[in-house]
DNA sequence: TCGAACATGTAAAAGGTTACATGATTAC
DNA sequence: GTAATCATGTAACCTTTTACATGTTCGA
């Protein structure tokens, strides 16, 4: 799923600027997806050229004016067809993750430090999110994927109030000689095999 | 975080090919990043270039020789520098979110399928999870990892089976003239603010 | 004998981020 | 007056994916 097709699943939500779409990949889309300047003009571009949108100056007086984009009848046509056509993929990237799977080269207090970070991470989004999501504005769509992501910093913060304190509690009772060189895993794990 | 750092982090747990480190890619490692043979062999190539690593060919008889890398002293250290450097981020790119969000595109017979979909992919990663956490030769890093990815995928199930049948039932309330014209977005809606 | 697993790599292209560059307006 | 917000864009760089290319060995 490329920036162009979210710009028109934006679009299809209402016409709006380049900078209205950025606030949305900081704001609803920010869960699931994530888009800067960079690729978002570039887009828009591309897709005017495609003959996916219109783009219109609004001339509002005062303000910069803001170039307003509309999905044209192609757009919305090639916005379904990639819609239909996508079997769901999801990947994370998750640094936290990678940091704790390789806990065995971090100090104890830089561990320590880093869970009680991350928890804090997901407490503050945790709270942001159940403050909004019974507004009665949202579609549909957009409550759906905020209940996901409550559900998931809800869960990561169980997580890491059960597992956390076992993951500092086993690096403690370890020799602390053999810090770095711990043995190759075996090649049979069903971790490597898989 | 990126390739040539996780494939110093693969090498922290012993020597190991290329071929190796993409099989923790596809195990243990997948479940917060991913990576390819084309980004792979040349992070290695180019980790020995800058003498983070010792590549030699290991010429065990028979099978094709797999070329062994090696953690220097120098690597270990820079591993360890840039895992302590690191402020973790977390990015989560979800089609199916992305899908849902915009599901106001999709027929009711395509959301039911794309939502069947999803719950059968977290079912059956839950269910291999489960059955290998608790296998002694796990490093306490690789457990903790594995118990977040339980906790994510058996959250994710029980959002599916709470909010799935509600985002079914909220399409069919509405007046099907307006499919995909639905009104812009207030623009004082906190998704659209923040 | 045939497919799966072992094993390494390249080249082109896509895709995106970062940093830079600019400037008006509004609210405090 | 000054910081935040509105508003658009470019260019260089980085990283990664995709597709291709090749060949061996083991187990059924």
């Amino acid at each position: 799923m490329n920036v162009k097709t979210l710009c028109l699943g934006a679009l299809s939500l209402g016409d709006q600027s380049g900078y209205d779409i950025k606030k949305l990949f900081e704001g609803a889309l920010s869960h699931f997806h994530y888009a800067t300047y960079g690729s978002i003009y570039p887009a828009l571009r591309q897709l005017e050229r495609e003959g996916l949108i219109d783009i219109r100056t609004a001339h509002r007086g005062g303000r910069p004016a803001p170039k307003m984009c509309h999905l044209t009848a192609a757009g919305h046509k090639a916005l379904r067809q990639a819609l239909t056509a996508a079997s769901p993929t999801e990947q994370l990237r998750s640094e936290f993750l990678v940091l704790t799977y390789f806990s065995h080269l971090l100090s104890d207090e830089r561990l320590a430090e880093i869970l009680v970070e991350e928890r804090e991470r997901h407490s503050s989004t945790l709270a942001y999110l159940e403050s909004i999501v019974d507004l009665p504005e949202h579609r549909p769509g957009t409550r759906f994927t905020v209940h996901a992501a409550i559900a998931r910093h809800r869960a990561m913060l169980a997580f890491l109030d059960e597992q956390g304190p076992t993951l500092c509690q086993s690096r403690r009772s370890l020799d602390p000689e053999h810090e770095g060189t711990l043995p190759p895993l075996a090649s049979n794990s069903p971790l490597v095999a898989r």
